[in-house]
DNA sequence: CCTTTTACATGGCGTCCGGGGGGC
DNA sequence: GCCCCCCGGACGCCATGTAAAAGG
């Protein structure tokens, strides 16, 4: 992989986004976008006055979302349904930005090409068949509520105005359409304008808080069931937010479009297209936040989680249900947030346009399925959903790993806290384990002899599949249950300052920072290994850690401005970036002292492959092989013979070390590019 | 044959209720 | 004896993936 310097926002915009001119964006769009990260100075973000400096006033933002888990019980229902659309000169942000190596270099045009000429690479990137995003015009007022696959004149308001008065979401209002049609009337990818009136710079910064595990997800092509009823996420959409006026309202809101104009098939073992998507779909493709409107100090007090937006393929609950996106089976979708700034009582101010920005994250690609199609996606859903615990059965059987500092729900974990959005943010724990990712996907990722490929057929058995996370578990990787924060105790990206003077713990600032976000219980940290770690998330210079730091996405005037904190490129800029190709450059880390505690927090805030898993993984141990299977019997020596958890747990940390030390070689592999 | 639907088992949390212990 | 608090069990609910049946 050729590694360019950083090529400037502007000239990003105008190669990638604006040059765009076919229907839809190349088939490795999504590539790209994992690949390519303008960046920019965070200056640039401080275009305006900091919101954080000002003061607060007139905040609304105490709404408990679990008081209001419905959209019919959310606050300002009523006033929802009275936003007007502010369609003229949007200042609509494209955010795209996974973390990879691209937060720090740039891939040439041509890489980009090469990159994306395999639509059926499953790995790392799910195959892109076709345009692997949904294009749009912020100059078209339409983008909110084109009915696709045809862009409507309806607007955004009149979407909102939709719904149904018994619901405050535009759910039931929003006539959310794909998206993507827009790029089938050669709309381009993007569309900037500095000329257009009234257009705002984009303020609103965003970060996926989960990115890691959406990535882990992503690299097999992320499924998500879809029941008639409703299926949560999982992983579930949780954002935080910098960048806006604290005092200003915001609506928040995520839509969900097809990336591609393909039907999907999983056949042998992979994901190809088969067919031509069905735009004939009509139901909600929208899901407002249940805080919403609220005051940008309220959103970017907390993380913003989606975690009980539904996927249903019920076509009727459109009408009845805010929390229910309708989707179709078989098909690729991409979620989007949407950030719209109102007036206090929620109505939108139609004589301020530019005023809603959007964010697009390629890593929550998805597709809707009825039933899990590939193994590996059901073991990640399995090993990393507190819900689906029951389904581990070997969980503490068999893993031996240090699970000291298990990134991933412990058994003893709570579902619903992780989950539930609102007053439980202050529980964060739960997110903390529930959307963390365990280190133990990242081996098989990362095995240099194995390289992830497809998903196994579901008919096939496990042969490569998954560990458990018990053996993910990091020795040294901090637990998320280890990283506390005074609940409510928001760390901001302000605090981001931090890492600047701290170059002992490397980490994921973004996770962090969303932990810190969302109020992270303080829990007894009685490890030695971990307690006693601050609630700081401090990067390393050096890159080791920080692999999903906070990533910035900003407009600057007509310029959209992608970074990731830490960018090298960006020698002011403290944080690191957080990528997967980030990864590969971990053999060029130094090392930092103590191989456990520096790494810790990488390694706990990435996906690392644990020291335990790693060492099985690429000694092809039985374990490992057993691991990989979704069930295995009590009678199995492998099982019995580790059966507590708490013989893990005392494994001798040498063993751990010798573990991580092998990382190395894992990591080098990704090195080599 | 493929996809979708449905019933089922599992796990966990919240609530309710009763029992036990302690204080007044 | 009364009241309060704590604890634990029962129950309901929710969310999950699995497996079989049903549908096209």
């Amino acid at each position: 992989m050729q590694l360019d310097p950083c090529i400037s926002p502007s000239m990003m915009l105008s190669k990638k986004f604006l040059s765009v001119n076919s229907s839809y964006p190349h088939p490795g769009a999504s590539e790209l976008a994992l690949h390519e990260h303008p960046i920019i100075s965070p200056s640039d973000n401080l275009e305006r006055s900091s919101p954080l400096k000002k003061t607060t006033r007139g905040m609304t933002n105490q709404s408990d979302p679990d008081n209001f888990p419905d959209s019919k019980e959310a606050p300002g229902d009523g006033q929802r349904s009275k936003l007007s659309p502010v369609l003229d000169g949007v200042s609509e942000i494209r955010h795209n930005f996974d973390g990879s190596a691209a937060d720090r270099y740039l891939l040439p045009q041509s890489s980009q090409s090469q990159s994306s000429a395999a639509p059926t690479t499953m790995f790392p990137y799910p195959s892109q068949h076709g345009p692997a995003h949904p294009t749009f015009s912020i100059g078209s007022p339409s983008r909110y509520m084109a009915h696709h696959p045809v862009i409507t004149n309806g607007a955004y308001n009149s979407l909102l105005g939709n719904s149904s008065p018994g619901s405050g979401y535009p759910g039931s209002g929003y006539p959310y359409t794909q998206q993507y049609g827009h790029t089938y009337q050669g709309a381009p990818f993007y569309q900037f304008s500095s000329a257009q009136p009234g257009l705002v710079p984009g303020k609103a910064q965003v970060y996926l808080c989960n990115r890691p595990l959406w990535l882990k997800f992503h690299r097999h092509q992320t499924e998500m069931i879809i029941t008639k009823q409703g299926r949560r996420m999982f992983p579930f959409l949780s954002f935080n937010i910098s960048g806006l006026d604290p005092t200003a309202h915001y609506n928040i809101f995520v839509d969900v479009i097809l990336a591609d104009p393909n039907h999907w098939r999983f056949q042998g073992g992979k994901w190809v297209p088969c067919g031509k998507a069905d735009t004939n779909v009509q139901g909600n493709r929208v899901y407002m936040h249940p805080d919403s409107p609220n005051t940008g100090a309220h959103w970017m007090r907390q993380e913003i989680s989606f975690g009980k937006m539904k996927l249903t393929n019920n076509k009727g609950a459109s009408n009845n249900n805010g929390q229910m996106v309708v989707l179709q089976s078989l098909h690729k979708y991409q979620p989007r947030l949407h950030v719209v700034e109102v007036n206090e009582d929620g109505t939108e101010d139609s004589s301020q346009p530019g005023r809603v920005q959007t964010f697009t994250f390629p890593e929550t690609q998805f597709i809707a399925v009825t039933a899990y199609q590939n193994t590996d996606i059901t073991q990640l859903k399995i090993d990393h959903n507190p819900f689906a615990k029951g389904f581990r059965d070997n969980y503490d059987t068999i893993y031996t790993g240090c699970d000291l500092d298990r990134l991933t729900p412990s058994p003893n974990d709570s579902p619903r806290s992780q989950i539930v959005p609102g007053a439980r943010y202050s529980m964060a724990t739960s997110f903390l384990q529930d959307q963390f990712v365990s280190n133990y996907a990242k081996s098989r990722f990362h095995h240099p002899g194995s390289v992830p490929g497809p998903g196994t057929d579901r008919s096939v058995p496990h042969t490569n599949g998954l560990l458990s996370p018990q053996q993910g578990e990091d020795p040294g990787a901090p637990s998320p249950q280890r990283w506390f924060v005074t609940p409510n105790n928001r760390l901001d990206f302000t605090a981001a300052s931090a890492y600047d003077t701290a170059t002992d713990f490397a980490g994921n600032a973004a996770t962090l920072l969303s932990y810190a976000a969302a109020g992270v219980k303080a829990l007894p940290l009685p490890t030695a290994g971990c307690a006693g770690r601050p609630l700081g998330y401090y990067s390393d210079p050096t890159g080791w850690g920080a692999r999903s730091p906070p990533q910035y996405c900003t407009k600057t005037g007509s310029v959209l401005s992608c970074w990731a904190p830490g960018t090298r490129v960006a020698s002011s800029n403290p944080y690191l970036s957080g990528t997967e190709e980030a990864d590969t450059l971990a053999s060029d880390r130094s090392p930092l002292g103590e191989d456990t505690k520096p790494k810790d927090l990488s390694d706990s805030s990435w996906i690392e492959t644990p020291p335990s898993i790693k060492s099985m993984d690429s000694s092809d141990s039985g374990i490992y092989e057993q691991a990989k299977r979704r069930r295995l019997s009590p009678s199995d020596p492998a099982v019995s013979g580790s059966s507590s958890p708490l013989k893990s747990e005392v494994l001798p940390s040498r063993d751990c070390e010798k573990n991580c030390a092998k990382d190395l070689g894992y990591y080098g592999f990704y090195t080599h590019t």
